[in-house]
DNA sequence: ATTATAAATGTTACGAGTAACATACACGGC
DNA sequence: GCCGTGTATGTTACTCGTAACATTTATAAT
């Protein structure tokens, strides 16, 4: 907008060229710590601010990683976040992010979006894409990492779980804790809630036992998780127990527990996923399936930089396994 | 990285120059149908990506909007966010979003980024700035918004909301409801919250009342709201009400109040802050103060942009005021 | 047909930091 | 005093999409 200061307004300044003041910046160690002293002073004074505009057109590195998360209000993606900046931070690098509210189409102009910011390398949260964005990203040439899940046809590299191993190990458990009659509690229909799905019903089948599904298609939230339940409740015959895609579900349909008398776990037993906070506070403490968010943000940034930094893996397929949290709600 | 489509790669191909397929994507009406159907094959075909570098460099806007939120598992701030896409998407602007975790060290970091990307406007949600920032920004040129609340020394716009009134009102509802010993519950000290103190003060004081504070510096979670309902009621005597700092706070006691006991709102009046969906999922609903944030969102990027467009507004500040869920823990 | 006007495309210059290479200068060792 | 080495700084060329202006081509109006 305005004109701000650029390097040739502080070397002018100071009657130096604008490359010392470039360098400066990026290598201090090879400027004269005089000269240093004085355009430190300038650029204090004139209240520079770096313009990476130039530099994006030379065909160096941007030392930034975009990353496009489906959603702003899930601790899962803040903690991956938090991971993936805890190695940017370290070397150096920048994260642009955005969010795509779990839709194809918004991830792919995202995505382009970050493109056009000559991003080194990115990090995806989700394995449906656009062909257009399949066709973008090989165009690109930058590493791609796609975290939380482990697709069935990856872009690049992955670093994730097996959420249909989880949820068939959670299922057993609760068959093992001699819940017969589990439901399992579904919102907003995507591919990991689908893979949770089928993991459920892999493990009642082999339990010899029906699977019986509860879902809608809407934004999964607390009071959901009652409603469900309730739905559950009236068409389903003495049910002991359920599987919920997400703790916001496993915490509502506690709260619908308390509310309409039911015990948990001797009525019936509750198992959430995520391993949230919030279910930690709930009588009895509720059990849930723990994914190493923070663990895969550290692994998609690390194995992004290294690539960068010429260092490629032979192995692009990270699993990095789930736990439970310390609940009592199955009993 | 590797070398990536041109517009002038495309314009070679086709016999034209490049100027052409500019045109071709900033104002297509301007080019010749039959040329434009070539250019949509060929940029089709070669899986072209706009590269934002050159532009960024000629004294054209860039069309971007950063925005810098505290959090990125906040609801508060997901909905602000949903309410400036609505606008910037519809006026073709992108945003470069970016978090600061309340720190405002890290918040002068991510909005030096976000300059140098030579972002038209700047959306903060914080109004404790550092020093380094409050030049930067002004050396920059560029609209900015603080958004949320009313801050003392704006940097240029602000659109939020009086969180010491809205406290002072929410407080002095639940004097209105016979309650008398209220405490007022809180955690991460953050400007905000330190608001809503002095508004429960005051509604306290003006009614005669003595006002009484359980805090930790801690982040906020629901599990904190149980220890501090805990500590409230080891401390002071008789209590008949709390005045939760937020939902996450508000809902945690009410858990703990379930767990130990405590009818709400008979024995304990709990009011809430933010109006999130869990609080209404309770039994009995959580009464908590609403705050406007999608409209908050709409509003700033709305004056943003309305600045860019060289629109600017006499008026500065937005006061868009709370209301209240349709909550039954007051009593 | 002839000029006026509009539509389509082309030409030129620009921006601001950086890589690669070039030069200047200081200092120590002989 | 001379040379070699290294340090500090300067010079030049490059990046590629776009604004502003220029030119060509098509269309309409008299």
């Amino acid at each position: 907008m305005t004109n701000r200061a650029s390097l040739q307004d502080i070397a002018d300044q100071l009657g130096i060229t604008k490359m010392t003041v470039s360098r400066y910046f990026r290598t201090p160690e090879k400027v004269a710590p005089a000269t240093r002293e004085k355009i430190a002073q300038a650029v204090k004074q004139s209240g520079y601010i770096h313009n990476r505009a130039p530099a994006l057109m030379s065909k160096a590195l941007s030392r930034t990683v975009g990353v496009v998360i489906p959603s702003l209000s899930n601790q899962v993606f803040s903690a991956l976040v938090d991971g993936i900046e805890t190695i940017t931070n370290a070397e150096a690098f920048d994260i642009l992010l955005a969010h795509s509210g779990y839709d194809p189409h918004i991830e792919e102009r995202k995505i382009e979006m970050l493109l056009s910011y000559q991003v080194d390398g990115l990090i995806l949260c989700e394995t449906e894409h656009t062909e257009r964005t399949r066709t973008m990203l090989k165009q690109a040439g930058i590493p791609v990492v796609e975290c939380m899940e482990l697709p069935e046809s990856p872009l690049d590299m992955v670093v994730g779980l097996d959420h249909k191993a989880a949820a068939f190990d959670a299922v057993s458990r609760m068959i093992k804790s001699n819940k017969r009659r589990i439901v399992y509690l579904a919102a907003r229909l995507d591919r990991r809630t689908m893979l949770r799905q089928q993991g459920y019903e892999q493990a009642m089948w082999e339990a010899g036992l029906t699977p019986q599904i509860v879902a809608t298609p809407f934004q999964s939230s607390f009071s959901q998780g009652g409603s469900l339940l309730k739905q559950a409740l009236d068409t389903f015959d003495r049910l002991d127990g359920i599987f919920c895609t997400n703790d916001d579900l496993a915490v509502g349909a506690m709260q619908f527990c308390q509310n309409a008398g039911i015990r948990v776990p001797d009525d019936l037993a509750v198992m959430g996923y995520n391993g949230l906070d919030i279910g930690l506070t709930m009588q009895p403490p509720l059990t849930s399936v723990v994914t190493p968010r923070q663990a895969i943000g550290i692994k998609s940034a690390r194995l992004i930089i290294d690539v960068i930094n010429g260092k490629p893996r032979k192995e692009k397929l990270f699993d990095l396994g789930f736990s439970y949290t310390d609940g009592h709600s199955l009993g």
